[in-house]
DNA sequence: ATATACTCTCCAGCCAGCTAGAGATATAAG
DNA sequence: CTTATATCTCTAGCTGGCTGGAGAGTATAT
């Protein structure tokens, strides 16, 4: 009957056992992206069990792309009660989006520079101090 | 004959040429991406024309998708005479893996999500309050 | 009581690539 | 000469996601 919650933890359990830093779990909590339950009388932080998996929530959505900011959005929603689920899928897709976009911009980009490196392997056996890529930069920057 | 040198710009005329706001200008001077070829008695900074064509270099390399640090050392390898061509060609090779890995990732992660949307389409009809992706959030965070 | 480990707050800095503002001086035009 | 504009240096901030250290206090085991 000692303590009344043997199931708060400290920074440092809820550290060991979400492997992630002291520091990285008191910035969330500055963040508004956890809570704790409360403090001891000292001050120490107590948070309950459930803070693993939003932990855990927010480490795997952080490796699904989204921000710090994404993340925040969905689970004030998903606190605020009704049917966050929608909210996620609505973020995801948001997400998908952008990764198309993202992808599209690197394959216009690789593109490029293939096309540059293919001038230069042109040039190279003609004209050994003459590079394309350098030389003629004078022309499309702005459009 | 009154002026020796018209050629010889300010930053403000730079500025107009580029399009380069003038304190991106002295940015990219401070970092030594470009270089004045005087000042004026009063210290204006002045510029050979030549610096055009390399900040349109410098831009056109950003927007390839280069770092300011990958455009320095290209730069600096132009600078200090041969070749450098081959260097370039061989930044531009790093980046287009770069850019293929990133792709890849970023495929990754746009699959991971649609099946997180799947499941949660799955579920949804069955159990509205209820949201795969973020209750059984538990587990994979590390692995 | 004390040694040790844990935790607290606050302040600072890192990466990149700028951007903004203050306050001083320079130059060009009339 | 005056005024208007251009430029100077210096300091500081922004975004995002932490990370590090100082210095002080707390909890626990013996």
């Amino acid at each position: 009957m000692s303590e009344a919650q043997t199931e708060l933890l400290r920074i440092g359990q809820v550290s060991d056992h979400s492997q992630l830093p002291v520091k990285t779990i008191r910035f969330y909590e500055e963040r508004g992206l956890i809570q704790t339950a409360k403090r001891t009388s000292g001050g120490f932080r107590l948070f309950t069990p459930s803070v693993l998996s939003r932990l855990s929530f927010i480490r795997r959505s952080q490796a699904l792309g989204l921000s710090l900011n994404d993340i925040q959005d969905i689970l004030g929603i998903a606190d605020s009660g009704q049917r966050p689920c929608k909210s996620v899928r609505h973020k995801f897709q948001e997400k998908i989006s952008e990764i198309d976009e993202r992808m599209q911009q690197l394959q216009q980009l690789k593109e490029q520079l293939q096309i540059l490196i293919a001038e230069a392997d042109e040039r190279e056996g003609l004209d050994a101090d003459y590079c394309p890529i350098i030389e003629h930069a004078g022309e499309s920057t702005s459009s």
